[in-house]
DNA sequence: AATAGACTAGACCGTCCAGTCTAATTGTTA
DNA sequence: TAACAATTAGACTGGACGGTCTAGTCTATT
């Protein structure tokens, strides 16, 4: 039982799971990890005790980069933009999205915590930048949930969906769109300070 | 081979696939349309096929009802706005969008199609109409297809992730967020008449 | 009455898979 | 070297499922 081969075990059913989803069979994944598939069971209890491993993994791995980067917040929306969207927008992302939606049905406390530590926890941490910001003048922005919705809508929404039904391949989730859309999105929670019509 | 029952069993699958996905069996699709096994089989070749008649009929369902909404397109976007979220965050929405985006794989040009029938058309639809108001100086958007992501973005976007994963429940689809996100949209893209100072 | 075609119920086949079991092998420690 | 734990390959079980087939029913038309 040693942690190497835990790691290994849980690198190769990341990607199988990414590759396959929750279908791929465990001799495919113990293949993967070029191990027996008996030492899977020495691992895990089950196949669900497996999959709940990798998310938590995932999960984990997505809140260290996330966390990091909310340290820049008071600073640099966009670079914890930039890093949202990386995380989000990568092939593993797309696919640990995909595995995840697909069987939130059967896991649900598992896709809660999915949510929590991922994107859930970014924006509780941009609902509080944002409150700041209100208070101060620097925004006007009094539902911050909405606004914060709106943001991370933005930073993946749309092209998500392509990448999530093959319309759209890898390239889409580049970098070049941050700035446009935080611009945006400052531009539309601006403080009304001057006679700007809103015609709508 | 009547109408009814091609009808009744398309209905049938429909609920059945949003409730399991792709994995339900073909006998509990049979037992929800009240029909023997085989009467799947005398109008469906295979499974595949039953799925791929159910999705293009979900996506002539949105196509119509979204085509119908665009006809307001030059007066009122926020009636296109609130036909394209009723469709996406029904519970059926939600439910296909999850079986769709799970099988992309398996089925990359059904995809496609769902795309292209639903949301894809409106996106189109309303890039052109953005060119316009950008034309005539009432909007400021060069990047009509950056755009338009944006608001359907933002329109779904993160609510949807919310909905998939289990964490929120049915009234986070509500209507009531169409008018402020509209309202940020054109704020966003408003032309610069004045002296904005634009600081990120 | 006879014919044809759709329908039903359910048995059945082959395949795949989660999970178990066993016997042999390897590696480590004493 | 001896003992022990971890690992391996692979056979095996039980069950689900896609799809086929069959025997027989029901309905409408001729």
């Amino acid at each position: 039982m040693s942690v190497d081969k835990y790691a290994q075990i849980i690198l190769a059913a990341k990607v199988a799971f990414e590759d396959k989803g929750y279908r791929v069979s465990m001799a495919d994944i113990a293949r993967r990890a070029g191990v027996a598939k008996q030492t899977l069971y020495n691992y895990f209890d089950n196949k669900e005790a497996l999959f709940a491993a990798v998310i938590v993994d995932c999960g984990a791995e997505a809140h260290a980069i996330l966390d990091d980067a909310t340290l820049a917040l008071p600073d640099k929306l966009e670079a914890v933009a930039q890093a949202f969207r990386r995380v989000s927008m990568s092939a593993q992302g797309i696919a640990g999205y995909r595995a995840m939606t697909a069987e939130a049905h059967q896991f649900p406390e598992l896709a809660a915590s999915f949510y929590h530590q991922g994107v859930g926890f970014l924006h509780q941490h941009t609902q509080r930048w944002l409150a700041e910001m209100h208070a101060t003048g620097q925004l006007h922005c009094p539902d911050t949930a909405l606004a914060a919705d709106m943001l991370f809508s933005m930073l993946t929404g749309f092209e998500r969906s392509r990448l999530l039904l093959g319309v759209a391949h890898e390239r889409d989730g580049d970098a070049s769109r941050v700035a446009p859309i935080v611009h945006a999105f400052f531009k539309a929670f601006a403080p009304e300070n001057n006679e700007l019509g809103e015609s709508l």
